[in-house]
RNA sequence: UGGGGCGUGGCCAAGUGGUAAGGCGCGGGACUUUGGAUCCCGUAUUCGAAGGUUCGAAUCCUUCCGCCCCAA
């Protein structure tokens, strides 16, 4: 059958379409030109570079099948940097992937992918989809528990699941560097890519300053009880955990507690302080479709690479859920992602309140 | 200008004769397909200044400078 896949131009989404290829499926590369590469002023990540979409082609040609890059700079800028923006610029700490994921590759690149007349549109993403026997669709972790990336993809609706495909979710990464120097790709040493395509590690807070309408003022760092303790250029350079770069000393390790953009106040306190049992999450999309009536005992991730941790799941409303842990839970941050699992199974997940 | 206290790296702070702990911060690295976190390494030839005593001082003495508290 006819596949689309996305080609970042890295190992993992270049064995995923070798291997579809390999089993004989009608592949076609399709690479997302996420922003303008001629703007020499501005500095990109290490993803989806002009280097990235090269090397993209070149191993689309390798493997001998078609390659197209797709301009989504429109929605891209909409859907992602737009959300990235005005989520920091309210003090919350926002994931692009997410939605780069949800919104991109599993709806644009989707409908670019049907009027291919493919089937499927399949990614890198250690992770796995499987059809159960009522014919539902279950987002599974990828099998290298390491590299498993369900959690940026609980987003995913029923629809949107049927029509994805994840070759090298049953891999580790081992597995795909050793197909990559099998496929003899290119990329097959390629460093991992890590960090946002769109902004560089650290630069972040210049990123949201240059997009901003209005500049983000200066504020103060107060303590709990409102003692300023110091001052910040910006609420939309901390997230709730941070240690580092506040520029005070203590005598023990200060974390931002709290974040008020209005007020333009950061709060922080002791590691203690962090501790929260409780959260709401907001749109939550729960995989199978159909909202348990009763509550739901799962395992909770507050955020990539953080241990799951057992809690309890009640639904407020359609697609508003109460999380309560069983244990507190440190750092839980706004704008940060809380999925569910269920041994292997992503259950579902929302958007931190 | 009476009495008392204090000045150690960016901040806090051990050390009161034996050759500068530690924490915070900061820098670097590791980890990591978000942001944080975490871990590792680094970070004062020098203790407000200048003299002096001593084999040897941040530690003792003298003077000076600065700061704080109380009293006026």
């Amino acid at each position: 059958m006819r596949i689309v896949v996305a080609m970042s131009g890295g190992v993992d989404s270049s064995v995923a379409a070798a291997l579809l290829a390999a089993d004989g499926h009608d592949v076609i590369g399709l690479s997302m030109q996420l922003y303008d590469q001629t703007r020499g002023d501005v500095r990109f990540g290490s993803c989806c570079t002009i280097d990235d979409l090269y090397d993209a082609r070149r191993v689309a040609a390798s493997l001998g099948i078609p390659h197209y890059i797709v301009n989504l700079e429109r929605q891209f800028g909409e859907h992602v940097l737009s959300n990235f923006i005005d989520e920091y610029a309210s003090g919350r700490t926002p994931i692009p992937c997410v939605h780069c994921n949800g919104d991109l590759k599993f709806a644009e690149l989707a409908d670019r992918a049907r009027g291919f007349g493919a089937v499927a549109v399949a990614t890198g993403h250690y992770a796995r989809v499987e059809r159960d026997s009522s014919g539902r669709y279950r987002l599974l972790r990828g099998v290298d528990a390491s590299k498993d990336q369900s959690y940026f993809l609980f987003i995913l609706s029923q629809d949107q699941l049927a029509h994805a495909q994840f070759p090298v979710g049953a891999l580790t990464k081992d597995d795909v560097r050793a197909a990559a120097r099998r496929f003899e790709l290119r990329v097959a040493e390629k460093p991992d890519s890590q960090e946002l395509c769109f902004a560089p590690s650290g630069e972040h807070a210049s990123f949201v300053d240059e997009n901003l309408p209005e500049p983000v003022g200066a504020g103060v760092i107060t303590d709990r009880d409102g003692h300023v303790l110091g001052r910040h250029e910006g609420t939309h350079r901390f997230t709730i955990g941070q240690r580092k770069g506040l520029g005070l000393s203590a005598g023990v390790p200060l974390y931002v507690v709290a974040i008020d953009a209005a007020d333009r106040r950061v709060v922080v306190g002791p590691r203690e302080a962090l501790d929260r049992t409780t959260l709401t999450a907001s749109q939550v999309n729960w995989i199978s479709g159909e909202i348990p009536s009763a509550p739901v005992r799962a395992l909770a991730r507050i955020r990539y690479r953080h241990h799951e941790a057992p809690a309890t799941i009640t639904w407020l409303d359609a697609d508003k859920a109460r999380v309560v842990f069983d244990e507190p839970q440190t750092a839980i941050t706004p704008g940060q992602a809380v999925v569910f699992y269920d041994g292997d199974e992503v259950l579902g997940g929302g958007w931190i309140d």
